[in-house]
RNA sequence: GCCUGUGUAGUUCAGCCCGGUCAGAACACUGCUCUCAUAAGGCAGAUGUCGGCAGUUCAAAUCUGCCCACAGGCACCA
């Protein structure tokens, strides 16, 4: 079977200061529900997650507990795991920045970079406030001061090893407006175009070790650590490699990176800056969710409205949480969450609609379902095409919808048909063409729901299919194992 | 300030690229109805001057201009 099809998708890692939050959660259930969707569609997958751990961050944060960072980030990395875990997530490997074998990557890789001196010492300049004790960003600054004590910061210079992105400048426009290196949805690539028109400057890619201590150490420099981009976004590959140096040749490029809109900047610049400078090849795609409000209100932790997605999922299960986050909200897009939403889908379309679809075919089956002929009046009406069509685009929840959309032809079919007037040969079609479709159903919704899927296959007898089965008629003549509840109303 | 977007029923949104059943879907709401099922399902209905103003056109939510409101971006915080 030469040529067979791959597929590698990445989340970013995500930096453990803090617990797992609703955003990095949803970022990682649409890997996932990618993953397993082109692994339905035949091809090998690869799907990498992880955790960035190093940094000034982290080392602070660290002491202020008392702890080593060590003790600290395993402590996090234990929630993180611990979620993934309850949302069914299925990545491949999970990498963390502290993993030795990603340490050793990064050395080789900055290694590398500086032989080809595209590396070069240089010095770092910041903004410094004697006020706030901290340096300060550009974008911190109002008219040129401190917001908070209104004074102009102190210009602070000190040693660093720098990158030479502007180097790549070029390189890289050409990337991004041929579509080799593709940056999705459109209105980000525009951001990105325009900002690297503007002018790419070298980056400061270490720190003082006396500063930052907790790091990776520059292999030619003991004074320095790596700073975070060189670290955390060599990831990819090292994450990769790990799982062996074939399955890197197999899987390399990235055909997806998934990401939310506060890092697309470095994901589009540096890293694919740092992937030429060491020969490799670029990602095929970006893609650059968006944000949540809650209740129409900003999340944050100073408005204490942030929900837990720890907490959701215990509240509501892994399905209702995935089924939600990729069905309310147009991928690509800023959206609302609320648990009175959640609650909304959860009851209307996973309960009313599929659960009692499920049900109710089992309940009339009473125990065992026969092969017999198709109507294609009911059938026809799967728009699978589409759905494809939906997924490639990353439109999850126009996909999700169309599928739905079947649901209720079902359930129009049942009324309609009426098979509890049936007898004989007349019933048994009716309810067949019932659970045809419920598990041509399931497939479709597997990467979405698997936990779900894998019920009503046990309950139907059904195979575990891919989208080969995808076709009516497969069913053959079975038992009806059990009937359980799919999804029980909330409220 | 500059650059990008968004603004359509109570709510969330589709439609806008390629002008003419395009005024839609879902939820919520109201009425009717089947009874296999998780008091679920099915059918029917009301709701909007498509942000504002002007222009192009036989015809504009759909193209153009201006205005208003909101959001995001404009480098070392990830």
């Amino acid at each position: 079977m030469a040529g067979k099809k791959k597929f590698y998708v990445t989340t970013p890692i995500y930096y453990t200061n803090a617990s797992i939050h609703l955003g990095g959660a949803y970022t990682t259930i649409a890997a996932d529900v990618l993953s397993r969707w082109h692994k339905l569609l035949g091809e090998e997958t690869f799907f990498l997650t992880g955790t960035d751990e190093h940094g000034q961050k982290v080392q602070e944060i660290a002491e202020q507990n008392r702890r080593k960072p060590k003790e600290f980030v395993d402590k996090i990395v234990a929630e993180f795991k611990e979620a993934f875990k309850l949302l069914n997530i299925s990545e491949d490997n999970f990498i963390r920045t502290t993993d030795s074998y990603h340490e050793q990557e990064v050395k080789d890789l900055l290694n590398i970079l500086f032989k080809k001196k595209l590396i070069y010492k240089g010095f770092y300049e910041s903004y410094y406030c004697v006020g706030c004790e901290q340096y300060l960003t550009q974008s911190d600054l109002v008219d040129g001061k401190c917001p908070l004590h209104n004074r102009i910061p102190e210009l602070k210079k000190e040693e660093a090893y720098m990158f030479k992105l502007s180097t790549f400048q070029d390189k890289l426009l050409k990337a991004i407006k041929s579509g080799k290196f593709s940056i999705l949805p459109e209105v980000r690539r525009k951001e990105i175009v325009t900002f690297i028109e503007g002018g790419l400057q070298d980056i400061s890619i270490s720190r003082l070790k006396e500063k930052i201590y907790w790091g990776i150490e520059l292999p030619f420099d003991k004074n320095h650590t790596a700073w975070v981009w060189p670290d955390a976004l060599w990831n990819y590959v090292s994450g990769l490699r790990h799982a062996g140096k074939e399955n890197f040749r197999k899987f390399w490029p990235a055909d997806v990176q998934l990401m939310a809109k506060d890092i697309l900047r470095v994901h589009a610049t540096i890293w694919p800056a740092l992937l030429m400078g060491a020969g490799y090849e670029l990602p095929r795609a970006l893609f650059v969710h968006g944000y949540f409000t809650i209740n129409g209100q900003k999340m944050s932790k100073s408005l204490g409205n942030v929900i837990s997605p720890i907490y959701l999922t215990k509240k509501y299960g892994a399905d209702s949480v995935r089924y939600y986050l990729m069905r309310n909200i147009p991928f690509g897009n800023d959206g609302d969450v609320s648990e009175q939403s959640l609650k909304d889908r959860h009851n209307n379309e996973l309960a009313n609609k599929l659960g009692n679809l499920v049900s109710r075919t089992a309940g009339m089956c009473k125990g065992k379902y026969t092969k017999s002929k198709l109507d294609k009046e009911l059938t026809s009406k799967l728009k699978f095409k589409e759905i494809s069509a939906d997924m490639e685009n990353y439109e999850f929840d126009r996909a999700l919808s169309l599928i739905f959309e079947y649901i209720d032809e079902c359930n129009a079919y049942v009324q309609m048909k009426e098979p509890w007037k049936l007898e004989g040969k007349q019933k048994q079609e009716v309810l067949y063409n019932l659970v045809d479709s419920i598990r041509v159903i399931s497939i479709l919704l597997e990467s979405f729901i698997p936990g779900t899927c894998e019920k009503i296959r046990g309950q139907f007898g059904f195979e575990r299919a891919d989208f080969k089965k995808v076709k009516f008629g497969l069913t053959s003549s079975g038992k009806i194992e059990k009937s359980e509840i799919l999804f029980k109303k909330i409220e």
